[in-house]
RNA sequence: GGAGAGGUGGCAGAGUGGUUGAAUGCACCGGUCUUGAAAACCGGCAAGUCAGCGAUGGCUUCGUGGGUUCAAAUCCCACCCUCUCCGCCA
């Protein structure tokens, strides 16, 4: 949610900054909403400052045992304007509220001009590409040839983009999680947390997941509970109306989770492979800062998931996205890209964004600034460290040799038992 | 799942229809005292929001949502949550 006072009093620099994100704001609908708003505010609270002050002398008459009818006629008609001026308040708040809950977070101003992927900015790029001396698989037939990935017994057991992994790629994805977590934890000074994969709508909405991106979640109607999409959900809900004291800041996350997606509109998108599923793993890092702090952390945020990519010895590069592919409630997103030999490409594994204070409003999320002694918003940043199913594959084409035997990262044995290879 | 108790400010904890946004204590901030600190004493101290250039003033908020009333922390209804006991259970 943006600042309803820079909504207010400069309507259309948040219209023209929007424009980067390819949004054309409805300002004459808001500015008339807020109008009325504002007229229909100030009477409601007239009248009922008008009824508070007189139902005060009644209580003064009454407690000295006087006659309260005179005031209460006075007062009979307040009732009424003030139901109807309060029911036409309500009205249009809800009315302003849909729009303002669907206005994205404004693009900072070094997000790239653009409309599409095309127009990210490659910002850096580690490693090489390894060449290789023979036609290299992609991870389904990798895991097919092995047999060690299994996406049709998924598909009787659920349905589509759902898998069963086996033996040494069940193992190598769960060190891959280990070594994630030993390194956010003991090398760059997150917390380790273990939360709910199910959370109610009023976290969906600190996030920004609602109310606009409903389809794209799973929803349990009986309780009214969601699967979580990302551990930012329940880990950056922590801080749901909480006021954080200076020197407790920044408040360092790192969880590792299950993420529960619908896909809904990506029919025909990655359909082969690990790369879209409706359910995946992921160790995400969240942080809670102090607002001055949030841009110099995004950086080292980034560099933290490119850590795990560097001890993998994985080629990487990492992008600026552009306004128009920049998430909802981001002011600006690092995409980190990995070489996935299989699709001769850079495939997206980590994405490290700062909300500023988008989330942090919608959520009541504080921190008391020792310069005012007032509780203000605090800045919220996550990112992936890293998305694990896709660190699985890029690990799967990157060390497979000619007859598809995979060779475990050196980084990755003291979490195998020092196991060196998985057999095709 | 059954029975009972309860949800009040950063925390603890009063308050059962009317100058109660809320006693008191702790914490916190400022001051006096002190070489300095502690103690003691004095003062301040909820959040959100609206109008206003501002001074300031108004409104809302006592788990959540409805209702009764001129007036609700206080009465009624529903829901949520916490605790205790019983049952079941990884």
């Amino acid at each position: 949610m943006l600042d309803p006072q820079l909504i207010r009093n400069d309507l259309d620099s948040v219209a023209v900054a929007l424009r980067k994100r390819g949004m054309e704001l409805d300002v004459e609908t808001i500015q008339d909403l807020e109008a009325k708003r504002k007229a229909i505010q100030v009477k409601t609270e007239e009248l009922q400052s008008l009824r508070n002050s007189k139902s005060k002398e009644i209580g003064k008459i009454k407690g000295q045992g006087g006659d309260a009818q005179p005031i209460l006629d006075e007062v009979a008609n307040i009732k009424q304007q003030l139901d109807e001026s309060t029911k036409e308040l309500d009205n249009i708040q809800s009315l302003l509220n849909a729009i303002l809950n669907t206005i994205p977070n404004i693009p900072d101003e070094s997000v790239p001009e653009g409309n599409s992927e095309e127009c990210n900015e490659e910002i850096r790029k580690w490693g090489e590409p390894v060449t290789f001396d023979f036609e290299p698989k992609d991870h389904v037939d990798l895991g097919e040839q092995s047999g060690l990935i299994d996406f049709e017994v998924a598909t009787r057991i659920t349905s589509s983009r759902f898998v069963v992994m086996k033996g040494g790629i069940a193992r190598m994805h769960r060190a891959l999680i280990q070594l994630m977590i030993d390194t956010h934890t003991m090398e760059h000074g997150y917390t380790e947390v273990n939360v709910p994969y199910l959370v109610n709508a009023d976290s969906c909405m600190g996030t920004g997941q609602l109310p606009k991106f409903e389809e794209d979640l799973f929803h349990i109607q009986e309780h009214g509970f969601y699967l979580i999409p990302t551990a930012e959900v329940p880990v950056t809900n922590m801080a749901r109306d909480e006021i954080f004291e200076a020197d407790s800041m920044p408040l360092k996350f790192v969880c590792h989770s299950p993420c529960f997606r619908s896909e809904a509109g990506s029919y025909g998108k990655d359909t082969r492979g690990m790369i879209r599923q409706h359910q995946f793993e992921k160790v995400e890092m969240v942080q809670l800062v102090k607002p001055q702090d949030s841009y110099k952390i995004l950086e080292e945020l980034t560099g933290h998931a490119e850590v795990i990519l560097q001890k993998l010895e994985l080629p990487y590069r990492v992008v600026a996205l552009c306004g128009g592919d920049l998430g909802f409630s981001a002011a600006k997103t690092y995409d980190i890209e990995v070489w996935l030999p299989g699709q001769q490409a850079y495939r997206e594994i980590s994405s490290c964004s700062n909300f500023e204070a988008f989330q942090a409003r919608r959520m009541k999320a504080r921190w008391r600034n020792p310069e005012t002694n007032k509780p203000e918003l605090l800045h919220t940043l996550n990112g992936s460290g890293l998305a694990v199913g896709r660190t699985l594959i890029a690990v799967m084409e990157n060390y497979q040799d000619k007859d598809g035997n995979i060779t475990v990262p050196a980084v990755l044995r003291p979490y195998m038992n020092n196991q060196a290879v998985i057999s095709a």
